[in-house]
DNA sequence: GCCGTCGGACTCTCAAAGTG
DNA sequence: ACTTTGAGAGTCCGACGGCA
């Protein structure tokens, strides 16, 4: 069904990945499904919901009902230790393809650069036009005395060279402090109506609800 | 139409095992 | 020390049913 907050897109492209998707029409071919990208750690609300979490705090869907101050990161559990394991496959030459994605990046990493950046687009995307170190994500920006609204903002990433190779910076001190650049508002926070009934089309071509 | 629930496919992370 | 592997732990898609 429709337009959710929760499945916005007609095909499985994260939002926060590709804001300026193209439209249908020019999506050229009937590609492999794009990878899906999870956050790293999903609120509480989304968790329990099995719903789509956004970095934000609050992230976009306890702002949409209306539970923001209850939006906050999930425990992870610590991975076990110790844990004795099979000697190991080797898989070289043609076989081997597990992390190899396409491209011959840098070995080290895990984590594939083409998912940091927006240079990277799925197969069957074109590139969109968005300034290198940045890539469109809803961030709410509390302002006080502000009633949680949704902005739609820019927010500047960590260029890939900052970024410590193979993590993602998750350690408390890699984490870079994004600015955030507002673009334009989503109009209905103002609307009547708000959050439920009407669609709008957002600048990004993509009906978000 | 919206919402909540949930099974399971998918992704991410990182310790163990392997390599030089 | 560094790289690779693979599985644990997590996210969230998509189907479903209930309700207004
Ligand atoms: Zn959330
Ligand atoms: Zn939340």
């Amino acid at each position: 069904m429709s337009a959710s907050v929760d499945a916005p897109y007609p095909f499985p492209v994260p939002h926060y990945m590709y804001p300026f998707s193209p439209p249908p029409q020019i999506v050229a071919t009937p590609s492999p499904r794009p990878k899906r990208r999870q956050v790293k750690n999903a609120c509480t609300n989304c968790q329990k919901a099995c719903k789509k979490c956004d970095d934000a705090r609050p992230c976009l869907r306890c702002v949409k009902y209306g539970v923001g101050e209850e939006c906050v990161d999930s425990q992870r559990k610590q991975r076990k230790k110790g844990i004795k394991r099979g000697p190991y496959k080797k898989r070289d030459g043609r076989g081997r393809a597990v992390r190899a994605l396409d491209s011959p990046g840098p070995l080290n990493a895990h984590v594939s650069p083409a998912s940091l950046t927006p240079a990277a687009n799925p197969p069957g995307y074109l590139p969109v036009p968005l300034p290198p170190g940045y890539y469109a994500q809803y961030t709410h920006i509390p302002k006080p005395g502000e009633a949680p609204a949704y902005p739609y903002y820019i927010a500047q990433v960590a260029q890939p060279s900052a970024i410590p190779a193979g993590q993602e910076g998750e350690a408390a001190n890699a984490q870079p402090q994004p600015s955030y650049y507002p673009i334009f508002h989503a109009p209905f926070p103002t609307q009547p109506g708000y959050p439920h009934s009407q669609s709008f089309i957002t600048p990004f071509n993509n009906k978000l609800r």
